[in-house]
DNA sequence: CTGAAAGCGCTTACAG
DNA sequence: CTGAAAGCGCTTACAG
């Protein structure tokens, strides 16, 4: 029992059975297709190309990459993959990926930095050739020392010290919440942030809070805390904003998920979001819709920016000077935040 | 401008500087621990090894690679990766691969057949050791295909055809929950079961079913309706349940986040979950705790999944047989099945 | 204990 | 139009 492992099919078995040299199947079967010049004549074109699907040929990689220098591989770090955010960027990485004919390692980091400079030298390593970034710290450190190297990188999800990078509008997105709160009546309100030392929180939190400040309405330092990016950094963030103070009259939790721990603590505390305090999250996941309070969030174009992220660095693997780019936020308004709509809803389940 | 990518450090800059031959120093710095024969004199080993270090050489696995035909490379097949369950058994894969000395490539197929065939495709074709599944279709006709080739590989998350599998003990955990929902005296109960396809579902199911049935009360099959592994399908599933007769007092819902599209859809019938009506999910990922009533679920080792997978794929590599393991679940019970829970949940916010 | 050779499978100027 | 050679960086018996 036990299927024997057939051995691969090379050049070399191809060229042997057509009496030809490998030199010149492998001319044929991989002259790149804007070669002005001929790999060889027509008929022996045909006679490689036929025999090379007959047997099933696939080039073997390494042997490719030891001579080219060039691995078509990419590496990819992101915090946590079990963060729908990073997993969802990270299918728009793949597959625009596959459709340059590349290849991606992924690798979670945990956001600790020792982790994220280990993964780094094992995915350099495997000899990528560039690597996209989706956990980048404000405090831009390492990521200058491996520009330094000359190792060509992007950055997505979250910007840093002025690196390429292509990431959603975020100081947009969190002026687009402070406007819809400000139409709302809301005059007190409150932030769950995000780690200090994500671009993404810190952006959403600048631009909400400048919305308030031009209003007229600055928001105290005790009503902005930090938080893990998770449903137990929302829950425990907003604990801490419970104990400091009065009530808000909303809050803005920098994430989604962050928003279910929100809510969580504030059912826990006999409050019923959408009736006692407004919420708002950020990046439309999938389940924020179906919430039984729906919420209000700012859907950030998460596929789009990692499409749009490999492709930069596509740009800069080419040699051309890499792009930054900021993807537009789209706001979405439901019940968690809205009376009228919560009014309905009640109505439904009420009856 | 553009710091210049250094050539990386090979054997033969190391032999050269010290005056030995290339092999010496590949003896030296790779000699397998358990290898008897020494590589070289202690003197010589101590010289190549500082230089090595000095010079921070990473040996080029496409060299190696071409050389050993092995790649210590291994490859992941997830329907998707925004799934928090595939995720989160990835990260378990991941964590124990990197422990093992092995890199992992994982791709998303959607469940789509022909997807999943170019997927595999491709990533032999990236000449990975070994390969993991964790979008097996019980029509195992694929997998068996895949074997009979020659390829190792072990399945995670779903079962099929008798290929080695790590996966929880889903028809246990189904039982479970008929077991609760059976003492908590419900007697009319449906089911959203996911994909035929996949063993996961099916199995929860047939669990759940033949508790009933045991009991005296076999479902009726309008009672059970599949759907997608997502909150869209749970909620598709259960408006057709609504629609095809009278109110089930508790549904079971074989993923968490298709519990949350039934929730939705209930929700939007007017009903209150835990109150007019028990919900039931599975896996236990994070937001169930979070949910504003809080959701009754299975817990699933996901991650430990993902670690004895890969320890079942390094054993088939080593040439042993791969075996199965069937991994324990945990019945959590919450607010959305326990009328006591409810209640004292009710008393905090009511109050 | 160390060196020399062969070879993994491919690509790329260079001849002819 | 096609062949021959060199070489990418490594490992592995085999000599000595």
């Amino acid at each position: 029992m036990g299927a024997k492992k057939a051995r691969p099919v090379t050049l070399q078995m191809i060229a042997d059975q057509l009496g030809l040299h490998v030199s010149t199947v492998s001319r044929v079967l991989h002259a790149k297709p804007g070669e002005g010049l001929r790999a060889a004549s027509s008929p022996t074109v045909e006679r490689v190309r036929r025999l090379a699907d007959e047997l099933g040929y696939q080039r073997n990689p390494h042997a490719m990459s030891l001579r080219t220098q060039r691995s078509n591989l990419i590496g990819v770090l992101v915090p946590r993959l079990s963060d729908v955010v990073l997993a969802t960027i990270y299918e728009g990485i793949e597959e625009a990926a596959a459709e340059h004919g590349l290849s991606t390692f992924v690798t979670n980091t945990r956001d600790v930095p020792e982790v994220q400079r280990a993964r780094t030298e094992m995915v350099l390593g495997r000899r990528v050739d560039g690597m996209i970034f989706g956990d980048a710290h404000s405090d831009s450190g390492f990521l200058d020392e491996v520009a330094a190297r000359g190792v060509p990188f992007v950055l997505v999800n979250r910007r840093a010290g002025g690196h390429p990078a292509v990431v959603c509008d975020d100081y947009l997105g969190g002026r687009m919440v402070a406007e819809h709160l400000l139409e709302q009546g809301h005059r007190d309100v409150a932030v769950v942030a995000g780690e200090p030392y994500a671009s993404t929180g810190v952006d959403r939190t600048g631009g909400f809070a400048d919305r308030f400040r031009e209003a007229g309405l600055p928001i105290p330092e005790h009503r902005i805390v930090h938080s893990r990016f998770d449903a137990q950094g929302g829950r425990a963030g907003t604990e801490r904003l419970l104990a400091s103070g009065p009530l808000p009259s909303a809050v803005f939790v920098v994430n989604d998920f962050g928003a279910i721990g929100t809510i969580g603590a504030l059912r826990d505390h006999g409050l019923r979001v959408g009736a006692d305090i407004a919420v708002v999250g950020f990046n439309d996941t999938p389940l924020a819709a179906e919430l039984p309070v729906p919420l209000t969030t700012v859907r950030s174009p998460m596929r789009e920016m990692g499409r749009r992220g490999l492709r930069q660095l596509v740009r800069v693997l080419a040699g051309e000077q890499g792009e930054s780019e900021l993807l537009r936020p789209e706001l979405i308004v439901r019940a968690s935040s809205d009376p009228a709509r919560y009014e309905r809803l009640m109505a439904k389940v009420g009856g």
